[in-house]
DNA sequence: AATCTACACTAACGTTTGTTCTATTTATTG
DNA sequence: CAATAAATAGAACAAACGTTAGTGTAGATT
């Protein structure tokens, strides 16, 4: 009887960050299956949430080893420096996110504004799942060498690509009025990125309400109509 | 027919940042007048372009007076500690945002569409004319400690405060569509927020058709319909 | 029973870290 | 000129850094 939908009243100012944390969320799931009772995957666990909090360079091999449980050396058994410990996550994190892309398309009609919606919600679901994979895929890849960074590049670029080629496909059907294609990518990446740095449990929507929300920005931003229910 | 909007032709991928730099420009300026014939002003100066490179916890205190082209001692003459240094930047950083917003509010009309668009042009000049020190305030604030992080902290939900209650008043006067006070706000943010990250002036785009182009975006987000010119 | 893999443990390597000491030189100003 | 401030120089500190070595052991596979 009671089935309504509960409106929500919570205030901008009641789930503002106060804090001067860089994330929000505790998640600290990884996406690929990572065996918790392996000392390899409690060592990528624990640099996760170290780097999401503290960054690369403010996080020590020793921090990474005593917060997995774990002996300096069994890490160096693992991983051939703790940079390269760096180099997995944001491995794990950049092609998890596009192999969602790409599946949110696959699953979805050749509709332009169905495929951007599709797009859209995909990149807010994945940071909504893996806040802490995403903040350090965006904020901690500086500290990677030139050489190492190389293929992770290669598939942020295959990411961005799927977005341009919807953009266009969207303009050439005469459906999106696309101004600038480069800045009406960035805005729409934008916004799909800062979510994993305030989206926690406690910000009173969920990732589908979110998803719903941005993607309808997004539509509005190549200038499409909001959608008549 | 179609509006005359003049299309840019620039392609997406000339302009692509394929490096792993978290930043693409170079402008290392501040705001505040700065002697850099002064230790001091130098010191605030290297810190921001190398904090913004490699981020607080890859800087050490001897990168930062090397390139300041000054001894240690003479930074600890001037600066508490390192922290401090981080901290007086992030001060700069927030309180010129927060300056440039306001004033861009005091120059316009009460009209919210234009009072909207005047927030969002002047986030985005702040950001391209101060790339580094808008970087290293969005990305390393987690560095400094709770205490130090407080007054700033306070500045960044004075400068929020004043998007708030553009949308707010837009909403009232019926004129702006917002049916998620919050999550327009982040998106909104975001947009402007991202810019210092990618901005450069290589990017084929002024700082004022960024603006221009950012602004009808925020406003399409808020349910305005395009400007007719 | 023998072997192998995975991990723990303690200890140490050389380097770099943030910071401080003492002393000296330059520049500005009353 | 004298005085005060600002910057330089070189050295040193304890602590923390990334990384490696050597030894030991429990459980599974052969």
């Amino acid at each position: 009887m009671t089935t309504q939908t509960i409106v929500l009243v919570m205030s901008v100012s009641a789930s503002r960050n106060v804090s001067n944390r860089r994330i929000v969320a505790r998640t600290t799931e990884l996406p690929e299956q990572v065996d918790l009772r392996r000392a390899r995957g409690r060592i990528l666990v624990a640099a996760l949430h170290l780097f999401a909090d503290q960054g690369y360079g403010g996080t020590s091999v020793r921090d990474i080893c005593g917060r997995a449980g774990v002996q300096p050396t069994t890490m160096y058994a693992h991983f051939p420096s703790k940079e390269d410990v760096l180099a997995e996550l944001l491995r794990i994190g950049h092609e998890e996110l596009y192999r969602r892309l790409r599946s949110a398309l696959l699953d979805v009609e050749p509709d332009p504004r169905v495929r951007l919606e599709a797009l859209v919600r995909a990149h807010v679901h994945s940071h909504c799942e893996f806040p802490m994979l995403a903040v350090v895929a965006n904020a901690e890849l500086h500290a990677l060498s030139e050489h190492k960074s190389e293929s992770i590049l290669a598939v942020r670029q295959q990411s961005e690509s799927l977005l341009v080629d919807v953009l266009e496909r969207g303009v050439q059907c005469g459906q999106f009025k696309v101004a600038d294609m480069l800045l009406t990518l960035r805005a729409i990446s934008a916004i799909g990125t800062r979510v994993a740095f305030w989206y926690g449990p406690d910000c009173g929507r969920t990732p589908e309400q979110i998803a719903d929300t941005f993607a309808a920005f997004a539509a509005s931003i190549v200038g499409l109509p909001p959608r008549s229910g």
